[in-house]
DNA sequence: ATCTTATAAATTGTTAACAATAATTCATAT
DNA sequence: ATATGAATTATTGTTAACAATTTATAAGAT
């Protein structure tokens, strides 16, 4: 088997994969405190596992751990901001081309049904929903190049982002127009990864 | 203060650091095992250090934790490496170019030592020195950006790429020549991006 | 009534003991 | 002599108790 990672292991990045929805959800709020005990039960684990899962997400700059005093969902400095805008304007095109020269048709159904639900969240004014489904559709288009160094890296700046946006607003520079999403998706159907690369900086 | 880090947190990036320092001069090689009870006494650390340290290196691909097993240098496959070549290929280039608009003349001289140290290295046939000081073009380039974001991509990059280079030698395809360094110090010094975009490709 | 100070409670950080698993050693049999 | 297997040792994983710090609470003074 590929995967030598313990069970273990496993059960703490179901809980940080948990977290990270929940921030990408917008669930849980820059600078709300993430009690080791709350967090127990919660996920019915005990501390340990905890203390470990707080400490892989401050790694990532999702948390911030204060000395004596806990773990809190992370507030995005104005500089920290930029610095994951300039990174995602950076990252995010290169990875656009080879997503589009390695998309499959499977893939293109699964992206064609995702931008359905955008605009019906878009329709709907369903402004949570749709920064959710924003996000998720970067961290789709991530995933079509089977590099799960590159699929980690967009997590990180998706989940990061919607730190950012609950920080500041939605400054229109962070997130993208559904319209935007729609033109990369015709990149990737005629296989163009020029295209891609440019509709997405 | 910025760093709302606590002090155990600093020693804990510590240790870290210096297992990145020394995976990427390639002293500590794919498979070697990281006993707790040697790093303990290594790092004058209890534990509990030893093994969140681990965990965070684990976390970055760089450690594989086994059950019951321990801690052992990551091993990289040769998927695991075509996907770190694939990923340096994307993101570096954008780096180059974001550091070429960037770069100091201060920084511009801190490069020309390093070329200059690089050359030797080359000269003198000191092939472990020449893969370090490569490493660590790349690593001081993406300090020019002045993101931390992409400061630490790069270096997971970096050093998992000495990794690679550790398990099936240096295939040529994943470290480059001085004299390609040396061009993109030129287009530093011009502050051409483009330029520098293109030479890291 | 509000602010200060002291006390108590709760939470986090650390250490150490315990449990479980794997690696090693040694004895035995073929 | 080699291989098999049991017992021992060593290492890792987990839990729980303890220490330290912060936060909340309450009493008292202005």
């Amino acid at each position: 088997m590929a995967s030598t990672l313990t069970i273990e292991k496993a059960e703490e990045e179901a809980i940080v994969g948990r977290i990270y929805e929940a921030l990408i959800d917008q669930r849980l709020a820059p600078g709300t405190k993430l009690s080791e005990s709350v967090l127990c039960e919660a996920f019915g684990v005990g501390r340990m596992r905890v203390r470990r899962s707080l400490l892989l997400l401050a790694n990532r700059g999702l948390v911030e751990l204060h000395a004596n005093r806990g773990a809190f969902v992370a507030r995005p400095t104005p500089q920290q901001a930029q610095e994951i805008f300039e990174a995602r304007l950076a990252i995010e095109p290169p990875i656009a081309r080879i997503a589009a020269l390695k998309a499959k048709p499977s893939n293109l159904k699964v992206l064609e049904r995702h931008l359905l639900k955008e605009s019906e969240a878009h329709a709907a004014g369903n402004r949570q929903e749709a920064i959710r489904l924003s996000g998720q559709f970067h961290t789709d288009l991530a995933q079509l190049t089977g590099n799960s160094f590159l699929i980690q890296v967009v997590k990180d700046l998706v989940t990061r982002s919607s730190l950012i946006i609950a920080m500041f607003g939605d400054t229109g520079v962070v997130n993208c127009r559904d319209d935007e999403h729609a033109g990369l998706l015709q990149a990737f159907r005629t296989g163009d990864g020029d295209l891609a690369h440019q509709l997405m900086a």
